[in-house]
DNA sequence: AATTTCACACCTAGGTGTGAAATT
DNA sequence: AATTTCACACCTAGGTGTGAAATT
């Protein structure tokens, strides 16, 4: 098993600036024109997974993130991510078993350092040797369709450790290096199925076109704006402001402690009005039903009886 | 779907009395005859469960409870069980699959009040009408057989609760009832092999010989240790003492907060010596597998080095 | 000088029996 | 009079960033 293939090396530039729009929509643009064409493969192969949609919840979180650029704690023990990485599937085979795994891929071969005088990462080097990469299977594979897509699945357990001797099996990850989660849907053919946790949680790294040689049962997802710089310490302080704004764990670094402050952080961190706000949304009735649970922006908003609009308002 | 079918009805004296001394022995032995001619049975059967053993985690602390009568809380929103039911398994071929249950038979048709004057439950009357009993299937199902044997068994996302119209998928039990778990094993055949929980937690109850037609490949096991009645407050004070003693989320009402004196505490509910102690048991090999009650003190008394006579010391 | 480690205060989440009040 | 309900104080278990100290 050889080190996960690199995914798309992207142009360093558009991340650590604060000025994305033009970068970030044709970054955008193009990720769509990737999923299409992926899509296009894909009914040639395995209808098990041909038709699996995909959502990633919390995404309105996950992109107010991406604009400071992510940075996620890795420790000796073992810490979560947070957001918490959570999709919403459909289009699953109810009847049909199948694996749910996360694991993460270098954006690329390089190291990097946090510019305190331009609050910017910058290449610090080359990458450091990278080991094959451990992937997280979802502790309630294999499932049928119909498990999965009746709630949000949630990769709440998986941790990450920066342990090269890791026995607890959490994902191993160098220091000061970029990320991009990968979200992978394996069917299972009825005949061979296992019938689960035999092998334990760690599974041999499901990179490339082969898992026991079932290269066409397997869908991968890559929301782009997931990716992040494993670091030990944070780096950039807005960084550390949003996780405390977001983060329920976090309450008690907080400056209010009213849901009303709280709402008025996050606010700070919207997106420019330009990218997602053009005006009001029309009713609160029009949000998704499944308010994902860190997405407590709209959710506390809602709860004070005030419109979802709020968002917009924010610089 | 019919109701889970009565269980060793056991002559009523026996339990709630302090000198069980000649009831226990008789009940013991009938006990242990019922197991080897069970076992005998099931050479005949399926030899994916006719091999496995299967040890009461924890043992010694169930009789402590079941020495005084034990209690256990329902609520409407459901309350978990304490002792917590735990097994560890062996025999079970590790590639096949398993499904693991518990679910609860009624001991009896009689419904019980607690004689706060004799320190007793009698009997008042007959039973209320019993809805069929809903099975816990255990969270990790179906897995290897290797999963299950790794480590203990644990069913501690068990809920019992009163409410009729429970629709979290808890046991529903009646309080001043009395009831026995019983654990199942089910093999399932690797060619109709579910995937897993497509059908929710809850299960059609696998009361007598039949689950989808695979009567030969469900494997049950007894233990008279782990009876006791439902209650919505507990009515032998000894009951709460012992629970507030052992039971760690019930630490803040103990009077003594040392590891010592909790010790002290629990030592002070071990059986009458004439029961147990007679001497050293020849060696610990020459135990049967499926453990019979009464042979934890010594496990205890081992752990700690003394003999198993040691017990007697307390009152 | 940059990065990593660690004990810690402070949270969330949820499992205890209590004892007064409500219900049967 | 017996039984059930419920808000509550007090725990366990474990997820946060902090900031001083240790390491590289």
């Amino acid at each position: 098993a050889g080190a996960p293939p690199k995914i798309e090396p992207e142009s360093a530039d558009s991340i650590a600036s604060r000025s994305v729009t033009a970068a970030k929509a044709a970054q955008t643009t193009e990720f769509l024109q990737q999923q299409q064409q992926q899509l296009r493969e894909l009914q040639l192969l395995n209808p098990y997974v041909a038709q699996i949609e995909c959502r990633l919840e919390n995404s309105n979180l996950w992109e107010k993130f991406d604009n400071l650029g992510t940075e996620m704690i890795v420790t000796r023990a073992g810490r979560r991510i947070f957001p918490t990485f959570q999709v919403r599937l459909s289009g699953l085979d109810p009847d049909a078993s199948f694996m749910l795994m996360l694991d993460f891929a270098p954006c690329d071969d390089k190291r990097y350092r946090y510019s305190f005088h331009t609050s910017s990462w910058i290449v610090a080097g080359k990458s450091d040797p990278q080991e094959p990469g451990r992937v997280h299977v979802h502790q309630d594979s294999p499932a049928r369709g119909a498990h999965w897509m009746k709630q949000v699945v949630s990769f709440d357990k998986l941790k990450l450790t920066n342990y090269n001797m890791d026995r607890n099996g959490h994902i191993i990850l160098n220091s000061m290096h970029r990320y991009q989660p990968r979200f992978h849907v394996v069917h299972l053919p009825d005949k061979q199925l296992p019938a689960g946790r035999g092998g334990g949680g760690l599974q041999p790294p499901a990179s490339g076109d082969d898992l026991n040689g079932h290269s066409d049962s397997i869908r991968t997802f890559v929301f782009p704006e997931t990716k992040f710089y494993a670091v030990t310490a944070y780096q950039n302080q807005r960084i550390t402001q949003l996780k405390i704004a977001s983060n329920p764990f976090a309450k008690g670094f907080r400056d209010c402690d009213t849901d009303d402050c709280t709402a008025q952080l996050l606010n700070q961190f919207s997106p420019p009005a330009r990218l997602n706000g053009r005006g009001p949304p029309s009713t609160p009735g029009s949000f998704l039903p499944a308010v994902s649970p860190g997405d407590f922006t709209t959710a506390a908003a809602r709860r004070r009886g005030l419109k979802p609009a709020a968002d917009c308002l924010s610089l």
